[in-house]
DNA sequence: AGCACGCCGACT
DNA sequence: GTCGGCGTGCTC
């Protein structure tokens, strides 16, 4: 047997291959493109992905090692999302070992391999007396419900219970009366049969539902891509469901892709109720090995349905028939670091490449995907009918530019929420900034605390007592004593939600106040709990952050009091007013039902800004096409495509300069903005410059891209500088 | 990205 | 005298 050489991606942030020998005692059976190996890489171990085989190494001999293993725990990359993965790789224009190191669970990216036995799951006990349930319904009703789920389905995870909002208390204390057992599930394909579908909860649909099932149902063989713009309340999961019932009957698995916290207790709990069969979730809420076991039911067959964030994208299904991006304009989907993938275009990629239909909902679609529907790339389908006879929350705008404010609070907007406390009604306030304050100033000087990494104020956070920097988490205790003058006299100024919380108390003290955001809810399962507790009234007044404006839905809260939008008006990012509209159509779907309408109050210092006026008087679709009108107008996206050059130095000088000599390049169709100073110049003790290359035809941004970046090798400060670029970049300011 | 190597300031 | 700060360079 001859030597053999294999090139392969290593999980490091370069773009090249390395080539390695393969140890002739190692060559059978034959290696495959997509398998891991361990291999040495300078003084360390890692797993790397073999990309192909090789007769002649194009690189000096003693330079290249022998691999150290193979990895035998079948885990590696299939064909097809090997040729997914490099597909990315490419539209990014990311290094691949990167590509590679986010698609895999984290435990299949360590050298020491974990132990891949069978995933467990939770099912009922045979034989249990009617009598027995009955007792246990009377004495404890939160377990009876729990047992009552785990008894209509065959196999449910503790992933999904605790999603669901139970607790682990719960379900042991029914292991213990023997009412559900724990069991391993042996790898085997998920099999349609009759019982999968749960007939009775299944819903009548609209004539505007059934046109678009049956629409997509026609489609479901080959690639197809549909955008559902349906108002909050018209029934998008329905035709979700009903979708995905004709797929899985097909044996074909399904994808969900959902918002970074869309996977709420009332999301899932609409797919088990009509699908007994496996689903698996992937989400920010798992540990490690929970993830593995997601990623396992899905290459071995188990999993019939997937539900997760933006990386379940690269779930490994082998008969994957169906991707829905639910939410798709929600910006989660977009990765903000290292590999700035968007979750709801390469689950397009993915379904073109697979030859499937791909769903996007939303009922304030983004301007890219509208455009693509506008113009008939996507098949466009509009749900305008709510179901039932539901009225839409009205938005109003209230007129803060000469009230007297109260911690940010207006003296209409008191009343407002006093008289619909006095109602019996709940009442949800919406400010977008978590903490105490966003600052504190010396009353003396006028010092104010800034983080010296970032030039940024330090945010206060009372109940811990610490200072904390928003942008690169650094903390550091409150001083007593101002640093510059001495005096003691060192207020907070601004508001964020810890401090309304207590202020609302204040003026509310026999109503009881929940407040729902990042630091509130840091503990697993804990937002659940807490949207349980508003669900059944514990709570009348929620304040939150922007967490509370997806998913979610409140009956029973008719009013929604936005603090400050004015932000987003004068804002130089162009994607700034179609976010805030975004946010006020989603919250104003968050409140009020048939007999009780919401309303949604949203106090500003500008009511006769035409954006705003627009929103509130026309409504989100008047609004996205005027702003479509302007965008082309000024040749934005979706009009023209973006890349931004993103570079970082200890110095401002050498990432300006750097990027200063890319944008000297001729690139033929592309033209340049900047560099300039990034929105935060210094993050983290670093400066920031970013520069932008825009083109109005895709396959010239992506050659200038490609050119550019071929260029930095050249570049006489690339060494000076860490750079990356984004391919569609959706926020400008970091 | 890591990690080693190497060269200058404040400490047992 | 040395511990450790982070600038620089390399990884088949």
């Amino acid at each position: 047997m001859s030597v053999q050489f294999i090139q392969v991606a290593i999980p490091v942030p370069m773009r090249q291959l390395f080539t390695y020998q393969l140890p002739e005692q190692l060559q059978s059976p034959e290696i495959t493109a997509g398998e891991r190996v361990i291999v040495p890489f300078g003084p360390r171990q890692l797993v790397a992905i073999i990309m192909a085989t090789q007769a002649e190494p194009d690189i000096e001999a003693s330079k290249i090692k022998p691999i150290l293993s193979r990895l035998t725990d079948n885990c590696h990359f299939s064909p097809s999302l090997l040729h997914f993965l490099r597909i990315c790789a490419d539209y990014y224009h990311h290094p691949i070992g990167d590509v590679f190191q986010q698609a895999l669970p984290v435990l299949l990216r360590q050298i020491k391999q974990p132990d891949i036995s069978d995933p467990k799951l939770w099912f009922a006990c045979d034989d249990i007396s009617d009598e027995t349930i009955g007792a246990l319904e009377k004495k404890a009703p939160k377990q009876y419900d729990l047992y009552r789920l785990i008894a209509s389905h065959q196999g449910l995870s503790w992933v999904e219970l605790r999603t669901l909002g139970f607790s682990k208390a719960q379900l042991n204390a029914i292991r213990d009366k023997a009412f559900v057992k724990e069991q391993a599930q042996p790898p085997s394909v998920y099999q349609y049969q009759p019982q999968v579908l749960i007939e009775e909860n299944k819903h009548k649909l609209s004539t505007e539902q059934a046109v678009i099932v049956s629409a997509i149902n026609e489609s479901l063989d080959k690639f197809s891509c549909h955008l559902i713009d349906g108002v909050t309340g018209s029934g998008k999961t329905e035709v979700y469901l009903q979708v995905m019932e004709q797929v899985l009957a097909n044996n074909q698995q399904v994808l969900v892709l959902v918002p970074e916290i869309g996977l709420t207790p009332q999301t899932l709990i609409r797919f088990e109720q009509r699908f007994n069969a496996p689903i698996f979730l992937h989400h920010s809420g798992l540990n490690d090995r929970e993830r593995l076991d997601t990623y396992l039911a899905a290459q071995q067959g188990n999993a019939a349905i997937v539900i997760g964030t933006r990386s379940a994208i690269f779930s490994p299904l082998q008969r994957l028939g169906l991707i829905i991006v639910d939410e798709e304009h929600d910006n989660s989907l977009k990765q903000q670091d290292s590999f700035r993938y968007h979750g709801r275009d390469i689950a397009i990629l993915r379904a073109r490449q697979l030859n499937i239909p791909v769903v996007l909902g939303s009922a304030t679609p983004s301007l890219e995907s509208l455009q693509n529907a506008l113009s008939g790339k996507y098949h466009y389908h509009q749900l305008l009918r709510r179901a039932g006879k539901s009225t839409k929350a009205k938005i109003e705008l209230l007129d803060v530019a000469q009230q007297q404010m109260e911690y940010g609070l207006s003296g209409t907007l008191k009343h407002a929420i006093k008289q619909t406390l006095a109602r019996g009604e709940q009442v949800l306030i919406f400010l977008n900034r978590r903490g105490f304050a966003p600052a504190i100033n010396c009353q003396e000087c006028h010092w104010i605390a800034q983080c010296q990494r970032c030039n940024k104020p330090y945010t206060l956070h009372q109940g811990q007592q610490l200072l904390i920097c928003h942008h690169c988490t650094s903390q550091k205790r409150v001083p007593h004593q101002c640093p510059g003058c001495g005096s003691i006299r060192i207020v907070p100024i601004g508001q964020g939600t810890e401090q309304l919380q207590q202020r609302i108390n204040e003026l509310f003290p026999e109503y009881s106040v929940v407040r729902i955001d990042r630091d509130s809810t840091r503990r697993k399962g804990e937002l659940a709990k807490l949207l349980n507790e508003v669900t059944d009234k514990k709570h009348q007044l929620m304040i939150g952050t922007q967490m509370l404006a997806k998913g979610h839905h409140f009956p029973d809260v008719t009013l929604v009091a936005i603090l400050d939008v004015d932000g987003a008006l004068f804002s130089y990012d162009f994607r700034a007013a179609e976010q805030m509209a975004q946010l006020l159509v989603q919250v104003a779907g968050r409140a009020g039902r048939e007999s009780k309408p919401g309303k949604v109050l949203v106090q500003t210092s500008f009511p006769e800004h035409p954006l705003l006026q627009d929103l509130v008087h026309n409504g989100y679709h008047h609004f996205a096409r005027q702003a479509l009108i302007e965008r082309k107008q000024a040749y934005l996206p979706p009009f023209s495509f973006q890349a931004l050059f993103r570079a970082e130095a200890n110095y401002p000088s050498y990432p300006d300069k750097f990027l200063r000599a890319l944008s000297d390049l001729e690139l033929d169709g592309c033209e340049f903005a900047g560099p300039m100073p990034a929105a935060m110049e210094k993050k983290a003790g670093k400066y920031r410059f970013h520069l932008i290359v825009q083109s109005k035809s895709r396959k010239l941004l992506h050659q200038g891209v490609y050119a550019l970046i071929a260029a930095t090798s050249e570049n006489e400060w690339h060494k000076k500088v860490r750079w990356s670029v984004d391919i569609d970049p959706q926020d400008l300011s970091w």
